[in-house]
DNA sequence: GACTTTACAGACAAGTCTGTCTGTTTATGT
DNA sequence: ACATAAACAGACAGACTTGTCTGTAAAGTC
């Protein structure tokens, strides 16, 4: 704790609003005054806004992939990854005050975002529906079922934590999720 | 054609650029400017910005609700009106530029968008959570599991449009039919 | 013909935003 | 002790934003 240098806490507080408030309900100003760093300083690591952004979705993305290989490499079975996956998603949804994924909210904006941010987008989105692909692939030997499954199973989550957002509640989640192991037992 | 007066000119421009754009992505300067009128005009019919939203939003309500209901009171069983569905979701986002639904990107802003805004993604969220029931309740006798499947028919559906908006591509929509009609075929 | 409503044009206020700039202070390594 | 790099404070530019205001012009109505 205490001191990290300027980039990470500028990072690590625009993290925060951003995914609290979205990209575009954030000025520089109010991060580098919560951060507790000069204005200077900012644009001496970031060249601009967007550019934070891109590290931000990064560094999201990168602890998404974390918990999702700890996931995928542990014990149980598909079924059962998906229902810990899904019950992790209701978690972090309850928990941040029902602010949904932060890549769907960040895309939502206009469509002329920065190449860079819907790359960023692009990536996670495809990597997690690979995920989902190989949590299908454990329970369906055949291939090309398992990857519909997969896909299924990517698009579920994606409604789950959109339609929560809007109406506050977690039965889209629960829903999701029993949709998810009535597909992977089946 | 021709002339319709100030208020539904404002009001049919705006409709036009909030769904191309975003709500935070269009100001109220080129609002009135494409629809070629004074902003004391605007101002005379809509007490602020966030009251045009609301507008737009009641009025894209209104059109869904007129095609749910020729599609609900039509011929086909569950599957086939809710492949028709899909169907017409899937021709609206190629056309539109895969924009995504409208109540979706308005909310995924910030937390403090104004009590009337969230009212109206609400009232329509939850309108098509029932159109889903519905549906649903003609194919599947027992009411919970009708249910059930329907919220799941719901929840497909917001993500397949949500995905389809940040990948660009139109599976995802195809996934949700697919999974949709398996489940109410099963 | 006078009156009222509606819409026009556009300046203006007051605030926001991103990004640039000048100059000072602090810390680190040699 | 001194040089170099990093971070500091904060003014500033220029372009946006929403909303208000003054005044004018064209309609329809009594």
């Amino acid at each position: 704790m205490k001191k990290p240098n300027a980039k990470e806490r500028i990072l690590e507080t625009a993290a925060g609003l951003f995914f609290q408030r979205g990209y575009s309900g954030v000025g520089i100003n109010e991060i580098i005054e919560k951060a507790g760093t000069a204005k200077a300083s900012f644009y001496q690591h970031y060249p601009s806004k967007e550019s934070l952004c891109e590290a931000w979705l990064k560094s999201v993305h990168e602890k998404s992939e974390a918990f999702a290989e700890t996931l995928l490499g542990g014990p149980g079975s598909a079924s059962e990854k998906a229902a810990a996956y899904f019950e992790h998603l209701e978690r972090l949804l309850v928990e941040s005050g029902y602010r949904g994924c932060p890549y769907s909210n960040t895309g939502a904006l206009s469509v002329e975002k920065s190449p860079g941010i819907c790359r960023q987008i692009r990536l996670h989105k495809e990597s997690t529906r690979r995920r989902f692909r190989q949590i299908a692939a454990l329970a369906i030997a055949d291939p090309a079922e398992a990857e519909l499954v997969g896909d299924t199973l990517f698009v579920l989550q994606s409604g789950a934590m959109g339609e929560a957002q809007n109406l506050r509640e977690t039965w889209p989640v629960e829903v999701a999720r029993r949709a998810a192991v009535a597909l992977l037992e089946r």
